[in-house]
RNA sequence: GGUGGAGUGGCCGAGAGGCGAGGCAACGGCCUGCAAAGCCGUCUACACGGGUUCAAAUCCCGUCUCCACCUCCA
C-alpha cells in the first residue's frame, strides 16, 4: 500500500513504512476513567477504527493497544465525591468506554492495559532514566520523582515549543524541582488519598504520575520501536511530548509517526463537563441510531474540527439513510450479491491520503448515485458489480448495514426473533388490505391504513417491487432489526 | 508572552494556482393514484484590504475575527 499519514512530529504528511513489513503496531491513549465517554471522546475510538480498517483491508497484521488510565488525581476526586472507592469509580466508567465501542462499531483493541496493571514496568523505567542521569527523586520526602527536562536537549520537539517559553509544571509541588518545567513520573502518597492508591517502590509508595504509563505499557507490548502513537490532540503537550522524552531517554527509539485526531466542539469550544450530559454516546444514541453517529463523527476529516450541532447531526443521518437505502433496495432485487474483494482506485487514493474520508465518501455517494440510476433501469448486471462496491466502501468505514455489528438479531435473542414475526405478520395484514384497497382504487381507505401506520411511526414506502416498511426514527440497531420487514 | 489551527454557498463540509468535491435543506421537473424513495435540473461560494500571475479560494504582504495547547484533558 501507499499510504501516507500526516505526521504531528513532522509537521507534514509522511509516507507511511511500518517497522514491521506486513504489521502495524498503532498505540493510541485510551481514557482517564473519571467520567462516562461523551461524542469528543468517542470520535477517536472512530478514527483509529478507520485508520485500522483501512490497514487490514491492505493486507496488514494490525495490533493495536489503548491504555486505560485508571487511578488519577480526577479519579481519587471524583470518586471520593461520591463516596464509590475509586477502584469502584473507575472499572464503571472503563465499561462505559468499552460498551460505547461497541454500540459505535468499533473493534476492540488487541489489548487494554490499565496503568495500575504495570507499576513494575514503570519502576524499571524509571530506575533506568534516573541511572542515566535523566531522573530523580524529589530530595524532600515526598515520593515524588521527577523528569529532568534541561537534560534532555530535545525536550519540546513534538510540539515545537522551547523549553524557556514554557509554564512552569504545575502537576506537583514544585518545592523539590531543579526546573520547575520537570513533570512527575512518579507521585508520592499523600496524607488523606486512599491507601488502596499507593503501590510501594524504592523511592517511597505512590502513584503513577499520568505520563509514565504509556512509555511502560507501549514498549512492553508493541516493542521499544513501534509504528504509530496517537490520540487527540490537546495530548501533543504535555502529554505525548514527556512520554516521548522519557522512551527516548531511556534509550528507546519509540513512535515513528504520531497522528493527534481533533475536537468536537460545541459553540466553537472544547467539550467539557460544563456542557452536561446531553452529549455523552448513551444519551446521543437515544436520538440517532448509533451507525448516523458513527457516520457523523466520521464524515469530516480527522483533523478538521467537527462543531456539534443538533441540526448537524439530523442532516447527516439522512446523508448517511441514502447509503443505507441504496443498499436496502438493490439487495431486494440482488439477495446473493457479495462484498468486492476491492474498493474503487479513487476512493483507495482519498485513504491512502493521510484518511482522507471526506473526498472518499464523494467517491461513494457518485458510485450510489450510479447504483440508483442502475436500479431503475433494471440493469441488474451491472448494479451488481456497483452494490458489491458500494459495500465494500461502507466496509472500510465501518458502515455497511449489512455487516456485523449492524446486522444480526443476536442481542435481541430468540424473543425478539419472534416478536419481529408478530409485528411483521401484523403490519403485513394492513398493508395487504391497503393493497385491495388500492387496486379496487378507493384510494382513502388505503390512505387511511396509511396514515394510521405513520401515527404509529411506521414509515409506508411503494416500489415497484412491492410496499416496505419501517420504524421510524428506531433507537438502536437491534430495534431497527426487530421492526423492519418487507412486504412482496 | 510562547506554540499551533481556523474563517468556503441557506447549513454541514472537502480542496490548496486553471476543468463547479460531496452531503443536507430549498425550489422546478420526471416517476408515483397520492406520497415516500430515486432520478434530472436550479441556487457559481471561499473573512477583509492590497499585491504577484495570462490565471488566486489556493501564493505574498497587511488587517480583522475565532479556536486550541503551554504539565488534569479525546
Amino acid at each position: 500500500m501507499s499510504f501516507r499519514l500526516y505526521d504531528t512530529a513532522a509537521r507534514e504528511v509522511r509516507d507511511f513504512v511500518p517497522v514491521n513489513p506486513g504489521q502495524v503496531g498503532i498505540y493510541h491513549c485510551g481514557l482517564t476513567v473519571q467520567g462516562p465517554p461523551h461524542i469528543g471522546h468517542i470520535r477517536k475510538e472512530v478514527v483509529f477504527d478507520v485508520l485500522r480498517r483501512w490497514f487490514e483491508y491492505n493486507g496488514l497484521e494490525v495490533t493495536i493497544v489503548a491504555n486505560i488510565t485508571d487511578i488519577d488525581d480526577k479519579i481519587l476526586d471524583k470518586s471520593a465525591a461520591a463516596g464509590r472507592p475509586w477502584w469502584a469509580w473507575a472499572y464503571e466508567n472503563e465499561r462505559a468506554l468499552d460498551a460505547a465501542y461497541e454500540v459505535l462499531g468499533c473493534d476492540p483493541a488487541t489489548y487494554q492495559p490499565r496503568a495500575t496493571g504495570h507499576i513494575t514496568e514503570m519502576i524499571e523505567l524509571m530506575q533506568t532514566l534516573i541511572k542515566n542521569g535523566h531522573a530523580y527523586p524529589a530530595d524532600d520526602d515526598s515520593g515524588d520523582v521527577y523528569f529532568d527536562v534541561r537534560s534532555w536537549p530535545s525536550y519540546g520537539q513534538l510540539s515545537g515549543q522551547k523549553i524557556d517559553d514554557m509554564a512552569a509544571a504545575s502537576d506537583s509541588d514544585t518545592r523539590a524541582k531543579r526546573d520547575p518545567r520537570d513533570f512527575a513520573l512518579w507521585k508520592g502518597h499523600k496524607e488523606g488519598e486512599p491507601e488502596t492508591a499507593s503501590w510501594p517502590t524504592p523511592f517511597g509508595r505512590g502513584r503513577p504520575g499520568w505520563h509514565l504509563e504509556c512509555s511502560a505499557m507501549a514498549a512492553k507490548y508493541l516493542g521499544e520501536e513501534f509504528d504509530i502513537h496517537g490520540g487527540g490532540i490537546d495530548l501533543q503537550f504535555p502529554h505525548h511530548e514527556n512520554e516521548l522524552a522519557q522512551s527516548r531517554a531511556a534509550g528507546q527509539p519509540f513512535a515513528r509517526y504520531w497522528m493527534h485526531n481533533a475536537w468536537v466542539t460545541m459553540s466553537g469550544e472544547k467539550m467539557s463537563k460544563s456542557l452536561g450530559n446531553s452529549l455523552l454516546v448513551s444519551d446521543v444514541i437515544r436520538r440517532v441510531r448509533p451507525i448516523e453517529l458513527r457516520y457523523y463523527l466520521l464524515a469530516a476529516h480527522y483533523r478538521s474540527a467537527i462543531e456539534y450541532s443538533e441540526e448537524s447531526l439530523v442532516a447527516d443521518g439522512a446523508a448517511y439513510r441514502r447509503l443505507e437505502g441504496f443498499v436496502t433496495r438493490a439487495t431486494e432485487v440482488l439477495p446473493d450479491v457479495r462484498v468486492a474483494d476491492a474498493v474503487p482506485a479513487e476512493f483507495a487514493a482519498a485513504m491512502d491520503d493521510d484518511l482522507s474520508v471526506p473526498q472518499a465518501l464523494a467517491v461513494l455517494f457518485d458510485t450510489v448515485r450510479e447504483g440508483n440510476n442502475l436500479l431503475s433501469a433494471g440493469r441488474h448486471e451491472r448494479l451488481r458489480e456497483n452494490l458489491a462496491s458500494v459495500r465494500a466502501m461502507l466496509g472500510v468505514l465501518g458502515l455497511d448495514p449489512l455487516a456485523e455489528p449492524w446486522v444480526g438479531l443476536d442481542s435481541v435473542g430468540s424473543a425478539g426473533d419472534r416478536l419481529r414475526g408478530v409485528v411483521d405478520g401484523l403490519v403485513r395484514t394492513l398493508l395487504d388490505q391497503r393493497q385491495q384497497a388500492r387496486e379496487r382504487k378507493d384510494f382513502a381507505a388505503a390512505d387511511a391504513i396509511r396514515d394510521r401506520l405513520n401515527s404509529l411511526g411506521i414509515l409506508v414506502e411503494d416500489s415497484p417491487t412491492g410496499t416496505r416498511w419501517e420504524l421510524a426514527g428506531a433507537d438502536t440497531a437491534a430495534e431497527r432489526n426487530v421492526a423492519r420487514g418487507d412486504v412482496d
